[in-house]
Parts: C-alpha cells; sequence; structure tokens
DNA sequence: TATTGTTATACTCTATAACTATA
DNA sequence: TATAGTTATAGAGTATAACAATA
C-alpha cells in the first residue's frame, strides 16, 4: 500500500489516502451532529438541502436519487420518512404525470435553517480552521474539476434498469 | 445553502461541497468494484489494507476500531466475517491478554494485492486522470493537515464508554 | 475500577425484482 | 417499449447494552 504502486505515485497515494480520511471523519462528525440537533440521517439532510437549494423548492424524485441516493426504491423510502415528518410533500408532476416533484415544507426550511449553523460550526471546526484561505480557493478549484469529471461518467438511478455489462 | 452562511464563506462552502460530492462518487464507484472484484466491502478493504501496512502486518481490535470502524462490536463483526473468509486471524495479546492480535494471512495479503491494482486504477480514472501533479501536491498538504487536525480531536472507539459531555 | 473484546438484539438503510401507470 | 415511481422483501451493516475476563 505505502509502496510505489504500479497505478498511483506516493504522492498520489497519499493524496487518495488523505482524502479518505478526512471525508470519513468529516462525514463521521457531521453525521452525528445532524442526529442530534435534528434527527436527520446524512441522506436526509442532503435530500433537504438540495431541495432548499432548489428553484421553487422542488425537484424529481429521479433528480433526487442521482443527486443524493443510489437507488430509486432508497430514495422512496427516505422520502416516506421525510414526508411523514411533514418535511416534504410529494404530488405528481403536472408536466408529466409519470413524475413525482417532491418539494420541501416550511418545516423542513425550519429544521435546514436549524441545523445548518451547528453543522457549518462543525465543518469549520474540522477542515477550515487551520486552512488558509488560498487552501481553500485551490482546494475549490482542484475538487470541483474532479467532481466535474466524475459527474459526467457516472449513471446511477439509471444503472438498475440501464443493465450494463458487469465488468466482473 | 448557496447563500452567504453566517460561518462560512461562499468559497468555504463551494470547498466543502466539492469535497463531500468528491468523496461520495469515489467511494461509490471503488465500493462498487471492491465488490464485483473480491467480494469486499469497502470498510473489509480497510481493515485489510491498515494490516498489510501495519508492522508485523498486526494491530489490536481497538486500534482498527479507531481507525476504521466506529464501534467495536462492529469491528467484531467484520473480522468475523474475514475470519470466516481465511482472510485473517485473531489471537490473544502476549502483552495484555484482553487485547486480541489481528493479523492478515498470506490469503489476505493474496487478496489486497489481487484486488489493488483495479481500485488505484478506478481512483486514477476518476480522481486523477486531470489533475495536474502540482494539484496533487496542493491537495496531499492541504488534506493532509486537515487530516492530523482531524485525528488529534476525535475519541470513536472510546466514545461509547468514556461518554463525553454531549454537545447537544 | 477501568479497559478489551464478544454477544444478543433491534434498527436503519440499501438494493433487487415485480408491479402499476404514463410517454 | 421505455421511463417514473412504489412496494415487498431480503440482506448487510451498525450501535447499544449486557456480559466475561484481564489490568
Amino acid at each position: 500500500m505505502r509502496k510505489a504502486s504500479p497505478g498511483l505515485s506516493e504522492k498520489q497515494l497519499g493524496a487518495y489516502f488523505a482524502l479518505a480520511e478526512v471525508s470519513s471523519l468529516l462525514q463521521y462528525a457531521v453525521a452525528e451532529h445532524l442526529r442530534i440537533d435534528g434527527d436527520l440521517s446524512y441522506v436526509q439532510f442532503q435530500v433537504l438541502a438540495r431541495l432548499v437549494d432548489a428553484p421553487g423548492g422542488k425537484l424529481r424524485m429521479t433528480d433526487l436519487a442521482d443527486g443524493v441516493v443510489y437507488s430509486r426504491s432508497g430514495l422512496t423510502y427516505q422520502a416516506r420518512l421525510l414526508d411523514q415528518r411533514g418535511l416534504i410533500t410529494r404530488s405528481p408532476s403536472p408536466d408529466d404525470e409519470r413524475s413525482v416533484m417532491v418539494a420541501v415544507t416550511d418545516a423542513g426550511r425550519d429544521l435546514v435553517a436549524q441545523v445548518l449553523p451547528g453543522h457549518v460550526d462543525r465543518v469549520r471546526q474540522l477542515l477550515f480552521e487551520q486552512l488558509t484561505s488560498d487552501d481553500v480557493i485551490v482546494l475549490h478549484k482542484v475538487l470541483g474539476r474532479a467532481r466535474d469529471h466524475m459527474r459526467a461518467a457516472p449513471p446511477r438511478s439509471a444503472k438498475p434498469r440501464a443493465r450494463r455489462n458487469r465488468t466482473g
């Protein structure tokens, strides 16, 4: 592992491991806070956050599934939980009657607003506290580029149906 | 979310979201490969990788739990699975008879060696393919600093017992 | 008393397949 | 036929609490 691998340089391996560990620690800390402070799982928070961010506070189920969870049924499960708590509503799309539009409710927005400061606080303490603003800019630039690249390739909610050749 | 938050700047939020999405996409892709190629979950691979990396190929259960999983019982569960497949062994520590030393077997090393090239390949394709070597160096430096900071704080396997003041 | 690890148990989450309905 | 979503179901994983054993 630590020795020079055939595919990745020492530097690359180090960067990869650092990324993996940082995101793991960060996600764990943040998830703990969300649970305590808002009784939300990380996935549920992501769903709400995406909706708050979306124009009109609305998104189709499939778009949500692509962004957050990796199966339609998984999102249906989470959406039911959020629906039962009154944090979102689900209604048939006027454009396409097959689609379901998910919308944040006021209660959902309130909960996000309630949870966000503490969330942001943890992130700042853990990740940004001793990063310079140059670090942040570079991080944003480099990871943003990686994200765009990675977004381009993968299907996801489509995969269970489109059944592509499995490598193994 | 996208508006200026009280705690994080626009740049910081962007960096945070990019980090979250990159690591999520990366982990998903890598986990899929590990499952197909070696019938290993991501956690199981991490356990094996840490052992391969450790001096003598051995670590205590608690040290493994701190590094990988977040509860002792969770690690016991994973360790049993790996043990049953002959990838690790568990034996009482000679130093402290309460402790259990976990050691990779040859089969475990072989499996890591078998899986690693494809793993590394995916990481390179998804993450490094269009990053410059300067990007990688900066990423390593910045994330490494963040990791060291985050490592300093958290308990984890200790938490369930040492029961510290909960923030919420 | 504190620490290490296991076990029993309950719960959350995710994915697969089968199904309905619309395009 | 293809797409959108739900449901039933089964499996993996995790955490909590209670436990035994050692320091």
